[in-house]
DNA sequence: CGTTGAATTGAAAGTGATCAAGGCGTGTGG
DNA sequence: CCACACGCCTTGATCACTTTCAATTCAACG
């Protein structure tokens, strides 16, 4: 029981029935968002938190000259705003990428989560593995080339997606468009295009109408120069 | 009085005079470290917290095929690893670029400091402005020519050293090589030398032998496209 | 069965990388 | 005090990858 939150939160401390139970409760009411919908804009004013219980969203920039900049991608149990109220103004906005369950957590409940020391060092976890997350973007940006680039982020979504259980065979659904992925890659849709091709050609991977099936892990991890642990690290929880 | 850290936190939240003493006295012995020296390594278990007094550092990683990504500039006052042993090993290395003095901040001690709501917030803020500055960082790569980027990487140095006391007129001493610049902006240096060049051309802004003057603030701010509430959002405070 | 948005392909143009050579400044030793 | 050496910056020429522009195909859907 529980759900894809308190579930994500289990897997990063030690959570007692009782703070499971609360995480629970704070998150027992849901609101469901149709895809392509902003949850949070640019600009705006703190309020409530929101957590993703299902679907999937995006944190993008968009810049003065008019393109796009995904900055992550949200899955089922991830924060939005783990910031709750800290800053004056978010800094980018946050759009559903599919049809999203979406639970909102008030600035008093969420000062009484944290005020619980298991909790907080669970959330706090969550945020870290994000920075890492980021830092392996700004590296995949400024270093890798972009076949490297596009297999590194499949690997990143892929284990992320296993993590949580989206699924267990070594293909998955994700509901993203070339588009979306050119502009989280800093790269233009056709040139992804010609990049998912040649990929396909490795053998290591095929990325089809949002399909995406690892025919040979090893390639696809030896192409991206993935570290298997970047992500784990995380997970693993330290003395 | 007290220190870069203390001050650095003070702008960020309200603290008391006993939450500004408790800073002090955990800061209060340093060393001194030589430059070009790791700090911290990739792989590192957790340790003491490291907190930068004086000088200057950068987070970086290697990659398997030697090439080398710079991912932040540690200023005075900024933290090394504000984990605190969260997770199982560094993801990154982090190196001095000028001679450092070093505070290290036990696991007790920080734990301590983290019991004191005030203080909890003010770090917790430093640590969102620095997560701002990675996703725009992320932004720069992805969506920005090289001499928008250099100019936005220009602006945030600027105006992160102007924040801190490090400069108060329009120029600043930049310890900071074209390589090493180079690796942070996921270009060759040998590009990167013309693009500063383009940008003294257009007269907006010099870099050279580690002195920036920015001579057309307006015109430099215009190049990069730059947001100039996203390094200020964070120092607000907010309701 | 046409319409629509996304994916795919081709050709040309551009930006940045690579390779290679020289210049400049600082520090050290003769 | 000068000369050399070393590291870093600068410049030129060429090459490669990525973008841009344009057109076509494809698949889902009304």
């Amino acid at each position: 029981m529980g759900n894809r939150f308190t579930e994500k939160l289990a897997g990063l401390g030690q959570l007692s029935e009782d703070d499971l139970a609360i995480l629970g409760a704070v998150t027992a009411q849901s609101r469901t968002v149709t895809k392509r919908r902003d949850l949070i804009r640019e600009g705006a004013r703190p309020g409530p938190i929101f957590v993703i219980l299902e679907g999937w969203a995006c944190r993008y920039k968009i810049l003065p000259n008019g393109g796009r900049q995904v900055l992550a991608f949200l899955m089922p149990g991830d924060f939005c705003d783990h910031h709750g109220g800290l800053l004056a103004e978010m800094d980018h906005s946050i759009q559903t990428l599919t049809s999203v369950e979406v639970a909102t957590i008030g600035r008093q409940d969420m000062d009484s989560l944290m005020d619980r020391q298991s909790i907080a060092k669970a959330i706090y976890r969550a945020q870290l593995g994000d920075e890492a997350t980021m830092r392996a973007w700004i590296t995949s940006m400024g270093r890798r080339t972009s076949i490297e680039r596009v297999a590194h982020l499949m690997c990143e979504l892929y284990l992320r997606a296993r993590t949580i259980g989206l699924t267990a065979a070594p293909n998955l659904t994700l509901p993203l468009s070339q588009l979306l992925l050119a502009d989280s890659l800093g790269m233009t849709p056709v040139h992804l295009n010609r990049v998912l091709k040649e990929l396909r050609l490795t053998g290591a991977m095929t990325l089809q109408r949002g399909n995406l099936v690892i025919s040979n892990p090893g390639q696809l991890v030896q192409i991206a120069g993935f570290d298997e642990n970047y992500l784990q690290r995380r997970l693993r929880q330290a003395a």
